[in-house]
DNA sequence: AGTTATACTCGGACGC
DNA sequence: TGCGTCCGAGTATAAC
């Protein structure tokens, strides 16, 4: 499942296979993901001619920006891009086709169909969902301390929820949270609000630390994902609790446990990280 | 009125 | 083999 590193992989993957080239034509095989604009014949058309001059992302989201329009698109558990020779057999599960002017084509593919796309003209993708919301990122300046300990106060909400929330920031999900919430010690059920001021310090310097390494290793490969060249992440050897549940903490020895919080499967250390 | 919880999307994996 | 249940990111909607 796709988190900041494993969408920030794809996007530099993505960006030395696919930017300078030219959109011939657009097929879409499941008009359901394109989310904007309603009718998908709109997004075919604005997208032929265009040129792809570079790739961005937005907290888990990737960004095309082309020509005259930007291509905000969410991978959500399963989504996959691959450039491909026109000629190959297109796989299973593949739901849009872009066909360049070279003869080759960029197929994404989601065997969930969770995915979603939205096109808008350049400039103006900030300015809708769902991109409007979002909170800061966790590698800029914005995301400070003092700025995560004010979105703690005054909700009643558990510490797991609030980090999973996009709008509070973005880019962790259930992997990357629960590994930040073991390396700062803390129990995922927490109230936010009783944080105290170093334990929100550890946790915005775990947070970051993590999604840091993560980025440097490729993402995590826990299912399925790859990236754009189809190569697997290497963090996942470095998790201390995600999918580890059973297993002896690294830390104490304690076995993992996991349990249901903010309606996600929870990892952590009974011991390390206590209520 | 603002915050929080639930429903919804989907198909592979799993258990019985 | 078949059927029911589970999972999950983000949005819409309902409930509080």
């Amino acid at each position: 499942m796709p988190e900041l590193p494993e969408v920030e992989t794809v996007r530099r993957t993505l960006e030395v296979l696919v930017v300078g080239k030219t959109i011939k034509e657009v097929a879409v095989s499941w008009p359901k993901m394109i989310k904007q604009p309603s009718e998908t014949v709109q997004f075919t058309d604005s997208l032929k001619g265009q040129e792809i001059l570079g790739m961005g992302r937005r907290g888990k989201f990737l960004i095309f920006y082309l020509n005259d329009v930007s291509l905000v698109s969410h991978l959500r558990m399963e989504g996959k891009y691959a450039l491909h020779q026109k000629d190959e057999p297109v796989e299973k599960h593949t739901h849009v086709v872009f066909t360049f002017t070279d003869g080759t084509e960029l197929r994404y593919r989601d065997v969930r169909k969770f995915g979603t796309m939205h096109l808008f003209k350049k400039g103006e993708e900030l300015l809708h969902l769902p991109l409007l919301q979002l909170g800061p990122e966790p590698f800029e300046e914005a995301f400070t301390p003092d700025y995560l300990h004010g979105r703690f106060a005054g909700t009643s909400r558990i510490v797991k929820a609030v980090l999973l929330d996009q709008t509070v920031m973005v880019g962790l999900g259930n992997i990357y949270v629960d590994e930040a919430l073991f390396r700062s010690s803390i129990h995922p059920d927490r109230k936010a609000s009783s944080l105290t001021g170093d334990e929100v310090g550890n946790l915005h310097k775990s947070i970051i630390a993590t999604l840091r390494e993560a980025v440097d290793m490729g993402g995590s490969t826990i299912r399925s994902y790859v990236n754009s060249q189809g190569q697997m992440g290497m963090f996942q050897q470095n998790l201390y609790v995600y999918s580890r549940n059973g297993e002896a903490c690294r830390q104490c020895g304690t076995p993992i446990e996991k349990k249901v919080s903010a309606g996600r499967g929870t990892h952590y250390c009974p011991h390390c990280q206590r209520l």
